[in-house]
DNA sequence: CTGAAAGCGCTTACAG
DNA sequence: CTGAAAGCGCTTACAG
């Protein structure tokens, strides 16, 4: 692979001058300029971005860490942030944490020893906090940091009245919330309380059902539901925190004989591809991910070129009504 | 951030014997050993993973191109290599092509600069040839390719004469097949060709029904599938060439009246997590996704060692029953 | 067993 | 407008 060097020798310029034109950086003069880009289009030249980076002593690539890819909302979350990174000309370096804790921290130092541009930390089911000698601006996406630099969020209270409400209307009379892991701390946990306080100004019966983080990471709860639904029988309205669940409740009403949207309705939140392949579709609380993306990735850009930015970041959610209430 | 320089200065040991302790190379006295551990941990030193490249010529990252992370299918491929890699202590930089060739180009262009250690170029919809000055190794999964290094597979034929056997031993005599992506060459078109050998040699009526490279990427076959099932109102028996296209048949199922296994059975590829979320769940063919990752992992590693790899790997299928047949 | 030196491929003040 | 030189933080023969 042509270096820098061999530009420069064949071109007969000096390696700083054609790094100059490589930057477009200075002056250069229109002639050395051509002769420098005819040069390296003829070695089929590419820069040596780690060289680069070692010398700049800062890269284009940002660490991102997510629980798990498979769930379709980290899926479609990393797919936005790796659109909006490019577009600004940076790259992605994908870390999985399944979830655990110790290995998040793993992932942290892998993203220190390469120095990556800055960190984006999405939603995980624990509090972090020891990011001491951190060197690059961490964003988290929907989760609580403290020592962070910043944080985007969906306002989760506000998708929880809403859904609940929705719910209400549509003429639920008991409603059940499937809500997230039982004990930790999460942004997410907000819509719990959203649902808990628009059942109480409405006055109707409700129940709360937080379940393992075993669960969580599995995806797979069609155990518990079973359990829920037959203790409950009368519950006719329910409010998901996940479009994944949601679709699982749909599993379980249909094994239990009640018809969506008549006997039972049902709302998720997320509004991941998912909610339009189901029978009957899912009426969901979308999260607006892409600009959720685009913010978490401009964020992060701009601290690092040390910008002022906000310390937190929340956005807008929509209710989107489908088939199953 | 530390550097070298500093536990050097600080340990009273020069740099190049650091480096040694550092890479366990050579031999060293058991004091120095020591004496560097200690000055490296209470500087917290971690090593410059870019310089650390730049001088070896030869970095631990490895490019995963793939045309989208939101389906399911490349979400899991995505993770298992994340997996594999990272136990061999290899880091993912993701690129997303979105299918489109002139994206893919560029991101192989991406790979390059930053001196990847190898590429793994995930199924795509169109032929790629001119990887000439390639200094690194590559591996397809699911794809054909020439120039490449090393190409995984998994069975496609015999994944196709499975699902059509399983229709045909299950009553059904009138079977459609919803193929691949018109006018491209992959590897999964070799499913189609099992699907009519094995029709044929039952003698069962059948028809094929491929379609555009736009319902590919948007992933919505609602309006396509309703269609075919107007015009032959007497299919019993479907297998879909992808689960996200079983799942949706079996909207359109619901929305036509016909009972799923009942009146008509229907078979999916890839047995992803969606397949077990629908009502009812997909009989799917499984494409052993953890060890096509692997083996592509593996063989990366291999041949970036210079080692002598295979060209292709071809891995067995099997089908999984459920709700759907 | 250890140190000094050259080199990896760039960038960037500093002269001129 | 351009060149020479130092430096980014490592690794690796080469001496000793």
């Amino acid at each position: 692979m042509a270096t820098i060097k061999d530009v420069s020798r064949e071109a007969g310029i000096s390696i700083g001058t054609v790094s100059r034109v490589l930057n477009n950086r200075g002056y250069i003069s229109e002639k050395t300029r051509e002769k420098v880009y005819e040069t390296m289009k003829r070695l089929n030249y590419q820069p040596n971005e780690v060289a680069r980076s070692l010398s700049k002593k800062s890269s284009t690539i940002i660490g991102l860490v997510v629980p798990q890819i498979e769930n379709p909302y980290f899926a479609s979350l990393t797919s936005y942030i790796e659109h909006f990174a490019s577009e600004r000309d940076y790259q992605i370096l994908l870390f999985l944490s399944d979830g655990r804790e110790q290995r998040e921290q793993e992932l942290i130092e892998q993203c220190k020893k390469n120095r990556v541009a800055g960190i984006i930390l999405c939603s995980g089911l624990f509090a972090v906090s020891n990011f001491k000698d951190l060197d690059c601006p961490l964003v988290t996406v929907e989760r609580s940091l403290e020592g962070g630099t910043s944080s985007v969020e969906c306002d989760n209270y506000e998708g929880g009245v809403k859904a609940t409400q929705h719910l209400i209307e549509k003429g639920c009379r008991y409603l059940l919330h499937l809500s997230g892991v039982v004990g930790n701390i999460m942004p997410a946990d907000k819509r719990a309380q959203g649902f808990v306080d628009t059942c109480e100004a409405n006055q109707i019966p409700h129940i709360e059902a937080p379940f393992s983080e075993e669960l969580y990471e599995k995806m797979e709860y069609i155990g518990f539901l079973e359990e829920i639904f037959a203790m409950h029988p009368d519950i006719d309205g329910v409010f998901a925190s996940s479009d994944i669940i949601a679709a699982q409740v749909l599993q379980v009403c249909a094994r239990f004989g009640k018809k969506v949207p008549d006997d039972i309705k049902i709302v998720g939140f997320d509004d991941i591809p998912l909610a339009k392949w189901t029978v009957p579709t899912l009426t969901s609380v979308r999260q607006p991910l892409r600009e959720m993306a685009e913010m978490a990735v401009n964020t992060l850009i701009s601290a690092k070129e040390c910008n002022i930015v906000p310390k937190q970041i929340r956005m807008a959610v929509e209710l989107v009504q489908r088939g199953s209430t």
